[in-house]
DNA sequence: GAGTGGTCTAGACCACAGT
DNA sequence: CTGTGGTCTAGACCACTCT
């Protein structure tokens, strides 16, 4: 027996062939926004491929690819022989490489970052390892420290390749690290993070207004592009007493 | 100019139409195992979806079907007008939602459990909060010392609805609990996972040989399944001293 | 303009789940 | 057995990139 209700999307969802956005993408996003919405409770079986097919007037194929680009974030689950059913799970969105700007800005808690250093420096061969460019000359160098709310949250040290952006000290104040490489132009493609934790360092504590021996997160992040070269490496540290690292998990599971 | 070379796939793939498995899978998976083995290097630009599906015999949505395989898992990149090339990456694997013990096994450094508690027991209102499953009656909790290489890692303390495992003492040494979840038949979808810091606690100590006052790693993850319902939730304290948590991220990057 | 991936169609047969 | 999603084909036209 099943009761789960059957949800019939054809009074709900338009599609306009006419419009530069593909139709499948069309389908999926207003499906997206009637989970979002709670018009599609989690738990709702959706309708058959074949009838969304003939309701919405477009081919099975299409119809395919809009639940399966729900079926990658995790929205929606198939099972062959059964249908296809809303998830359950509240919060169901791929982990994203974020930074903390972007975090915090999403919760409205309206960060800013005093700039410390944001220069040019020749480029030992340290750094130039850690950038995966044996011949690099010169790397950009920023330390911040990140605060919201007017309360200190972390200490930030980035090493980016010279030459990539070229950041004013007022767009560092304003705009995450991120979102300047973007805009850039640069394609971000994937990173390597490393979580740990120490004690904080009287400098650490001073800046950071903590006591010293405080427990402290530290974060250490490899960002490449597309191309496979290093955009960025950053050396972080947190005060654990007001920041911690939230992540959400689908897929892949092991 | 482009100078990168084309790889012709045809001398090295070969598809089985009478195998079960997918056409389109044994594509992505030899062309996975080429990239991995170094036969197709990073940077190489794959033939066209025309020239392969002509060359393998087989039409184009099934080639496509493929390389999408691959794209989403970060191994390849598409661009309109241009072609596909193989991500320059070294490490392209999407984040796994793993567990220690698969972590340090992978690792090679043969983990071990020490079963400290592993008993069902009446469920407070608390816990049946955190199980998101307010009339629960029981839950089965465990604590346990993680170690490798005879030094403790880890203190581990797991609760779970009653009734969905009931492992021995013996099963949880030798394996780790999403491995026995998984043999349980449970499928896993997603994990909430936070991760902070704080200073180790007298009774912190003398479990993981610390200090007290040392930096301990905290993270407390509730995991799902299919449904939505919580299999799983732990709190467990980290040595910073010796362990640390690393992450692949691939796309999705804000 | 030529070549590439992006989207779309209208079918077909198969494998699995539940009855 | 019926119904579901899983796979596959052979075309078509469009949008973008580079020359």
């Amino acid at each position: 027996m099943n009761t789960s209700p059957v949800w019939d999307p054809a009074r709900e969802i338009v599609v306009d062939p006419d419009s530069p956005e593909p139709r499948y993408f069309q389908v999926a996003r207003q499906l997206h926004a009637a989970i979002e919405g709670g018009r599609l409770p989690a738990g709702t079986r959706l309708a058959t491929e074949l009838d969304l097919a003939a309701s919405l007037r477009l081919s099975r194929p299409t119809i395919r690819q809009a639940i399966q680009f729900l079926v990658n974030q995790g929205l929606l689950v198939r099972k062959r022989g059964v249908g296809t059913q809303v998830v359950r799970t509240k919060v169901a969105r791929p982990l994203r490489l974020s930074s903390l700007f972007d975090d915090l800005a999403g919760l409205g808690a309206s960060p800013r970052s005093q700039v410390l250093v944001n220069q040019v420096e020749p480029a030992d061969a340290d750094t130039a390892a850690l950038l995966e460019a044996p011949g690099l000359a010169r790397v950009r160098r920023l330390r911040r420290i990140r605060s919201a709310g007017g309360e200190p949250l972390a200490v930030m040290n980035n090493y980016l390749p010279d030459g990539l952006v070229d950041p004013a000290d007022e767009d560092l104040r304003d705009h995450g690290l991120y979102q300047l490489l973007r805009s850039a132009g640069l394609r971000l493609h994937s990173a390597q993070q490393e979580i740990g934790a120490r004690l904080a360092t009287a400098e650490d504590a001073a800046l950071l207004h903590e006591q010293p021996g405080a427990a402290l997160l530290t974060m250490q992040r490899t960002t490449y592009d597309e191309t496979g070269r290093v955009v960025e490496y950053g050396r972080h540290v947190y005060r654990a007493s007001r920041y911690s690292f939230n992540l959400s998990l689908t897929n892949g599971l092991r």
